[in-house]
DNA sequence: ATTTTTATCGCAATATTATTGCCATAATTC
DNA sequence: GAATTATGGCAATAATATTGCGATAAAAAT
């Protein structure tokens, strides 16, 4: 699919404001009304666009504590891999699973829990026990420099 | 800020669908449009929900190439590390900057390019080149088994 | 326990927005 | 340069958002 100046126009400003009026939208790009929301309807169905999501405040919800967990697997069977993607798939705790080159690790996960002690519980009760892992490095974030959703439209 | 069951309700389904329409919104969580919407202004409000946002398929937007960035500097003054924040924040490609605990980096990096050639140009002549940079590790992601943004609702 | 207070719901009226068909015009192809 | 296709804008209709208001339920106080 090709993408023109209005297109592009779109995908910027949806990444930022999503939940944007149509008319504010087709305003903002300088086109009238009809062709703005036909031209975002052709983005979604392009796959283009795949959804649209709020944005929530982690702390606000009591979520303060942000870990990166690198996993290295003890073997490389797509049976272990395929178990390991699937048990962590199903933790809400895991905002990102992947699948990573590099002598360190196999996955890098990205979880998110209330506390230590949550984040106890989930690395030992739940992580740590799927079957084939075999070397886990915790590290923890401290703060957000950038923490952007939206995509360089190229 | 209390949540009650319609809140949570109203944030897991915003957290999954940020368009849907407040009626629709309405129906599911069993209220009728007037209260639902004046929920998801309190919400806004109070800052739970931070903004919306569409999603976008990156591979159909010509960026193949997902990758971690693990940064340690020499010198940790504060001049360093804000300097290096705010020539990090400034490109586009940067995804995610955390500042992590952890004796092998201080900064890990979320970039996404279009191939092996954007990724070294970004590397070699932006990130390398800001001061205080030091170690430079890279991990290329091969596959996404998780990418969430929704958050677990407590 | 009962009264008062406060919070929150649903209804209804109005304003705003989304959606569709249609024609005109611009861009592309032959 | 003519034919074809793509895409814009207008206008009518449908759907949705928004607000005030009275009713009801929950919470607090006496």
């Amino acid at each position: 699919m090709e993408l023109d100046r209005y297109d592009r126009q779109l995908l910027a400003l949806l990444q930022q404001e999503g939940r944007i009026s149509n008319q504010e939208l087709a305003e903002r790009i300088g086109l009238s009304p009809s062709p703005c929301l036909r031209r975002v309807r052709a983005l979604e169905e392009a796959g283009l666009i795949t959804g649209y999501h709020a944005e929530l405040d982690a702390k606000k919800l009591g979520l303060t504590l942000l870990a990166l967990i690198h996993i290295s697997m003890d073997r490389h069977t797509p049976e272990r891999f395929a178990n390991f993607e699937a048990r962590v798939s199903a933790l809400p705790e895991v905002l990102e699973c992947l699948l990573i080159t590099g002598q360190d690790a196999d996955y890098q996960l990205k979880v998110i829990v209330r506390d230590m002690d949550a984040y106890q519980a989930l690395l030992l009760e739940q992580i740590t026990r799927i079957e084939g892992v075999s070397g886990v490095h915790s590290s923890f974030v401290m703060r957000r420099v950038v923490d952007k959703s939206a995509l360089p439209i190229p």
